[in-house]
DNA sequence: AGCCGATACGTTATACTATTACAATACCTC
DNA sequence: GAGGTATTGTAATAGTATAACGTATCGGCT
């Protein structure tokens, strides 16, 4: 499967095979996908844009889960720990990952406009840099902002 | 010049430099290196690491100047709208820039250890993918975290 | 059954990062 | 020297994240 890129696709799938990948990786691994867990990735997979943590805060309320920030910090960690979902320096905020259970390093495009997110795989853009340096790369944040095909057609709202 | 790295090197002359470079823009383009914005720079320029906000406030407080976050924020912004700064997104925090004048698109190798960061020239990197998704890229981060030469030698404090 | 350790969740408080809004000042130009 | 622009000073507040503590639950062990 390539990179859906910003076109549309049949979401629902799209939702229905992250959330299956995601549970049998926690079976795998004796992870426990929690109803806390669950829910925020599910919210992120909602649509292809990062959630501060704060916006998940509300959701999470609203059906009866924790309403403190470390509940959804908390939940965060874990799916970024174990590759379920992303954090966005940039917009200091999470989206759902499009590869869960594969390891890979992530990049991502962001439109400016709608705030949509895609994820593409990073090419390992640093490695002759470190090399001479001697620098050993351990994590690397690849993000570029910018417009995304719809909204370049469509411009000032 | 090539990327110094993280090798010894002339500092004083490094500070200098960057600083008569910061100076010729600003004359170059009706620019204001005001108090407050060459005291911020030259913090920054003081090592090569990235300082937050909150840590170059005190500084300039003791020296008798704006004590309050927009002094800096507005100062910093200054800096990087302009070219003599970055921000580091990874670490909310900023750096000076290592070539200051010269239009370019900086990549950082950021020691977790130490915090030293080093700037280096980004590759294209993900030009061929946002042309495949239709994407205009405005702006890139390209960050990589790890252990500069030094902290892999020397290991946990 | 009772205990233990590990894991996750709930809650309070607080720390860290950044911006809005408005007043005051300086400087430049006409 | 009047008006306009850019900069700074200051107070208040918004947005993001974590520390520290207690409680609940589950599985394994004796």
């Amino acid at each position: 499967m390539t990179s859906p890129g910003f076109a549309k696709h049949n979401h629902a799938h799209c939702v229905r095979s992250a959330l299956s990948a995601a549970e049998r990786c926690c079976a795998e691994q004796k992870l426990q996908l929690t109803p806390v867990r669950r829910r925020v990735l599910e919210h992120l997979l909602s649509d292809h844009k990062a959630l501060g943590a704060y916006d998940l805060l509300p959701l999470l309320a609203a059906e009866g889960l924790g309403s403190q920030p470390p509940v959804v910090y908390r939940a965060l960690d874990f799916l970024v720990r174990h590759g379920f979902a992303h954090r966005i320096e940039k917009l200091n905020a999470y989206t759902a990952c499009a590869r869960p259970g594969a390891p890979h390093t992530p990049a991502f495009m962001i439109c400016r406009s709608c705030t949509a997110v895609v994820e593409t795989e990073a090419p390992a853009a640093l490695a002759p840099a470190a090399k001479t340096a001697g620098f050993a790369i351990e994590t690397t944040v690849i993000e570029a902002e910018g417009l995304c095909p719809d909204c370049q057609d469509a411009p000032a709202s």
